[in-house]
DNA sequence: AGCTTGCATCGAAAAACATCGATGCAAACC
DNA sequence: GGTTTGCATCGATGTTTTTCGATGCAAGCT
């Protein structure tokens, strides 16, 4: 799933070059895992975290849902590579893998001195 | 809409601090409107275009889908604030607007010297 | 062994989304 | 004026997503 090496030569970036359909459906994974409310604040809860991990017992009740849609949220995360997970006795302890986040940052990121057209206004033959 | 100084002080960053609900609504938004391969494609098409503009009558026949589809795709664009738009006589241009991406991008940034737990098998008490 | 706690998984129901054909509207052209 | 072309908008339809209560399973406790 997006691995190391699934975009050729590591990130040319969204921005730089037309993605093809491959690429374009499993970079789609990771932005939809990221495109829901509860899924970026739960993100933010175990990125953020000092330690850098958190019990989902922590999780769980900063949200006003059922525990099986954290659950649900929380797997979707995982799934997408954002995070990671392990039982320790009873509970269970997830924490984020920053590789995918840093991927995904580099290929919203521009490579420095891009062009920077003219937004509009520019009317050639009009 | 995620607007300059909608998040206080700037781009606190997804992962270095928990999300409030407000800002993980907003942001949500636009991680849903690149969660999916023909708009990330038709993103990457327009981003990557030399000049800064492409014509709508080159994106669509990109795609092996009806017009109106590519045409909601790019509305979706567009309301996230990744993209505007001019009509010119017949034809109308898309262009990037680099701002945002530049904001996601410094949002899924990690702040250089993070600690880096060790991701498992540190049993503190089992 | 039984009981309890923490979390995942399993359907099911409601909401949101992607897609299309039909239509509307603006601009150029005859 | 009418016609054509390019694109947006409007319903309708099928699919996906979100959410829940119910259930299952693993680990600790008595």
């Amino acid at each position: 799933m997006l691995g190391q090496d699934g975009v050729d030569g590591c990130c040319p970036g969204l921005l730089t070059a037309p993605l093809d359909e491959a690429q374009s459906i499993e970079l789609a994974k990771v932005f939809k895992a990221l495109g829901d409310p509860i899924r970026l604040r739960l993100l933010s809860m175990i990125a953020s975290r000092d330690g850098g991990e958190v019990c989902v017992c922590d999780l769980t009740p900063a949200f006003d849902l059922s525990q099986p849609t954290i659950s649900h949220h929380l797997k979707l995360l995982r799934q997408a590579g954002l995070i990671d997970c392990e039982r320790r006795g009873t509970w269970v302890y997830y924490w984020l893998l920053p590789e995918m986040t840093d991927r995904l940052a580099g290929i919203l990121t521009r490579p420095a001195g891009q062009p920077l057209p003219e937004p509009a206004g520019t009317v050639e033959n009009a």
